[in-house]
DNA sequence: GGCAGGTTACTCGGATAGCGATTGTCCGAGTTGATCTGG
DNA sequence: CCAGATCAACTCGGACAATCGCTATCCGAGTAACCTGCC
């Protein structure tokens, strides 16, 4: 099992978008430009974030995407959600319904041990994810990114919103 | 992102031989027919279990595969990542390096804060299924299990064994 | 009757195709801002 | 100089290929039990 690519993509997108001004936007093919993905790629996420609300659209010139909520009503959970879908990444199938063993489904009163305890395990995994705003995350940046390196993206903000 | 589906099979076949007699092994053709599993393609998942040293096997007539440990001592986990591999879910591919504002790798010292927090759900998740064992599963079954299935499962058994 | 050798049937293990989801790419619809023209 | 219409460039959004990993299948290597013939 391997996590969609975009999900990496799509939280250092966001976390740009929430460090600038809110009225701010910026287009899929700077926000490519900024981290050198492909852009067209990077548009089919952004357009996922889109559609779960995350980020507002606008075209033509001067358009782009711009977080849609404050940046602390965002989790990093609401992100991956957008970009991998809501379904359960464990799906219990049954098979314990199968077989010379099985018997009639209304037997089956709760779900399989084996099922609870992955699905309990997810369950902790997006509530990690749910704990984590983006907001939390640009601070983590602001306390951690080289001075250099915020000087060449502030230097780089300036130059193409202008 | 969807979890492989060989690992419902395996810790189903898992808590099977879980309730068997230790020195009594059960083939890969006879864990697919009780299950009603492709039996080829069963193997394929067993084959990874006996590789991780979770299950012992044995050929020839008779032989088939049985737990190599205790239950108590093979966790949901185990049977997890002897499937599905024990790479991390989330790769940080650094693209925060990348781009006109990226500087020396060098410069930084920790993860980015957004792969800590993907990794750190995912230490959660792996931790909710260390914690469960074969012989936690085993016990669910045990109490939940319906009478018939359960007097079904002993009649096959002991059809298959003898 | 007991034993040795050969045979048979059964099992695992790795190597080999098929398919679906993720990855990657493109063009059309729509909007905004600037420009140009006329008053 | 200002207002309005036109135009052009830019953006998003959805539709269309290519690649990789999961799914599915097969056959060969090895082993244990069994059977047969001989002592």
């Amino acid at each position: 099992m391997k996590l969609n690519e975009g999900i990496e993509w799509a939280i250092h997108c966001c976390s740009i978008l929430a460090a600038l001004p809110p009225d701010i936007a910026l287009s899929a093919k700077r926000l490519a430009e900024f981290f050198d993905l492909p852009s067209h790629y990077l548009a089919k996420h952004l357009q996922s974030l889109s559609q779960a609300g995350l980020v507002s659209s606008s075209k033509g010139p001067g358009g782009g995407y711009s977080l849609a909520k404050p940046a602390d009503q965002i989790s990093v959970l609401n992100i991956v959600q957008a970009i991998d879908g809501r379904a359960a990444h464990f799906q219990c199938t049954e098979i314990r319904q199968r077989g010379p063993s099985g018997v009639e489904p209304p037997c089956y009163k709760n779900p399989c041990g084996i099922a609870r305890t992955m699905w309990r395990a997810e369950k902790a995994w997006r509530a990690e994810l749910a704990a984590v705003s983006l907001a939390d995350i640009g601070q983590l940046g602001l306390n951690e990114i080289p001075q250099t390196q915020m000087d060449k993206s502030l230097h780089w903000f300036e130059s193409v919103i202008k």
